[in-house]
DNA sequence: GTTAGCACTCAAACGGTTAGAGTGCTAACA
DNA sequence: TGTTAGCACTCTAACCGTTTGAGTGCTAAC
């Protein structure tokens, strides 16, 4: 073990206190706590060793300690480790009460659901929200509806499990009749529902054109509307919260920083790789990162930490929730609070698929 | 006359110097023009009349002038008056090329017209932009359409002139067989279509539950999620881009404004009535307005001009962009990128429609 | 291993001085 | 009478030396 017990809790006290404050600490700070009643001399000396270790640094030579990114994932890795051990009922923290009524009173547009949710873990947090649409690779086609708009152009509405709808507007080089598109509507309904992405392959595809006649056009932009609305970045959208939370944290606004950070916010680029795309099944998706400043893979947050956690809509429809702060963010409150809210949202999408 | 012929074009100076630099102007600065070739003591004597009289203040007693409100108005509405009496073709400044091939590429799906426009426009200027979504109260429905979704579970998608989408997921009370629904479909359409909002008045709604048999409940849903399209928030949602322009103007980032004013933009609360609401008719759709600090109706902009204008898509689908700067933004450059943006955008729609 | 003591360092705050930009006023000028 | 030169005055921002206080590292004693 590289640290003993003691300069465990000399780490843990320093950042504590320091998440607590923002400024750096002391030795004279630390030997006051009834935990570590050892003179300042004895915690200096303390200090020195992890210093060394590259726990914690001195912003300059006269002044007390601030943990390094390798500190924070000290202090992260385990306060996880104690919440995993621990009764995981114990500290589920139960979502804010705004958060209880989104979360009960059913909410049929997806899209809506997920952006209160970001305003409201924001204003829970006091820290910056994002939440990606549920990214649906793996989802399923409930159906889709076809309607003609004006000479030429038709309306493709595609509905994904999770009620995900997206318009489309095609425009075709051929005028149909209502009766021909009935006819389309009802066969491309009838080959193509409840398939998945990967089911609709090109043996299907073939064995549509043959089956539409005439239509191929048609038939062809259909199909490249649904593989747009699995596939599209605009289907997934991220919706963002409480970017301005960021102003409450000096060290993340000194210089260009907070405008380079709400660029990227705005701009909602590079947001995904951020909030990691969503990974291998591996991943219960009740598991919750933590990325520690360099961790972090995008540029304008290398001063952030970024909590992840993966929800669930059924159907195996996922998208992720991120929470940017400051490296001293409340760790322990954020993990909780998505802990939280992801228990409750997994209850109620589970018992409305009963 | 308030200002003689001399007052005017030291003011007019004085305002656009300190446009260029953002710096209180002295009088020595004027007094180098080559339009204004007077001593610097003449100058000053003039100054203190323009300050008498409201036009400029002083920071501190040593400082240079800077323009109040007064005289930014002053200078806007003689800018204004000129650009009026001129050759409107002569400085009607094409809109840059992305702007170009932006608007000559017909976008179908009005938001992303919208969205980009935004983005240009404030990439363009260097300042805040945000679009207003077509606002259609005084639209027209093109057709809906109900569709099956799961039992007791209809998606009705409502498609407005200017194509406008949306979609609405409808929960009701009893469970419609799919030649009900297809009845119900073609019923409504023939009844409703090409009307605008208050051409659906109770008459005919009575008419429909009459016709409707036995499912007034659907119906009234129905009507309930039309009426949504035309009214609600958010279908006219609001594009905002380039909010961290104003970062480049410390004016507008001192104490917390930046926060408030990215707040407003993130939130989208305020904004509508920023960028003022759709008005009498009276009023060309060519118009452009001009609101300086505290003439703007939303408390964080009291630092900041808006200009706005009225865009149109055919049909009387009308919605407005507004452009957010310090008040010593560029106006003649904002005006001039507005109205060629609105002519072009014109030229395109009057063509489609042909 | 712990602690008291002490010399040392450094950032931040304080205060006085200076430089410079710009003013207002007065008196002379055309 | 309008314009200008000259001058004293004001105020900010920058500069600089000093002080203060928090905190350190080291050493020697417990």
């Amino acid at each position: 073990m590289e640290l003993d017990e003691r300069k465990q809790k000399i780490l843990y006290a320093i950042i504590q206190n320091y998440q607590e404050t923002g400024e750096p600490v002391g030795s004279r700070t630390i030997s006051k706590m009834d935990a570590l009643n050892f003179s300042p001399a004895t915690i200096r000396n303390e200090m020195a060793d992890l210093e060394e270790l590259g726990y914690i640094v001195q912003p300059h030579t006269s002044a007390g300690r601030v943990p390094t990114d390798k500190g924070y994932r000290f202090y992260v890795d385990r306060m996880l480790a104690e919440r995993a051990e621990s009764d995981p009922r114990k500290d589920l923290q139960l979502p804010a009460a705004p958060m209880q009524e989104l979360l009960t009173k059913r909410i049929d547009r997806v899209e809506e659901l997920l952006l209160k949710m970001a305003q409201i873990l924001a204003a829970n947090t006091n820290y910056t929200t994002m939440v990606t649409g549920p990214h649906s690779r793996r989802n399923k086609l409930k159906f889709l509806q076809l309607s003609a708009m004006e000479d030429r152009k038709i309306l493709a509405v595609v509905v994904l499990g999770g009620n995900i709808v997206k318009n489309n507007i095609l425009e075709i080089d051929e005028e149909l009749s209502q009766e021909t598109l009935l006819n389309l509507n009802f066969m491309l309904n009838n080959r193509l529902n409840g398939l998945s992405l990967e089911e609709i392959n090109l043996g299907l595809i073939s064995q549509l054109k043959e089956e539409a006649g005439g239509h191929i056009g048609v038939i062809e932009k259909v199909l490249d509307a649904v593989a747009d609305t699995f596939a599209k970045e605009d289907s997934y959208p991220i919706y963002t919260s409480g970017a301005t939370n960021i102003f409450r944290y000096p060290e993340l606004t000194g210089g260009d920083k907070a405008s380079e950070l709400i660029s990227t916010l705005e701009e909602k680029k590079e947001l995904g790789s951020a909030i990691g795309e969503i990974s291998n099944d591996s991943e219960s998706h009740q598991d919750i990162r933590v990325y520690i400043g360099d961790e972090v893979p995008v540029d304008s947050m290398k001063d952030c930490s970024v909590v992840t956690a993966t929800y669930e809509l059924g159907d195996g429809v996922q998208g992720k929730i991120g929470i940017i702060g400051p490296k001293r963010m409340n760790y322990q409150k954020v993990v909780d609070t998505l802990k939280g809210t992801m228990h409750q949202l997994d209850g109620i999408f589970k018992k409305s698929e009963e």
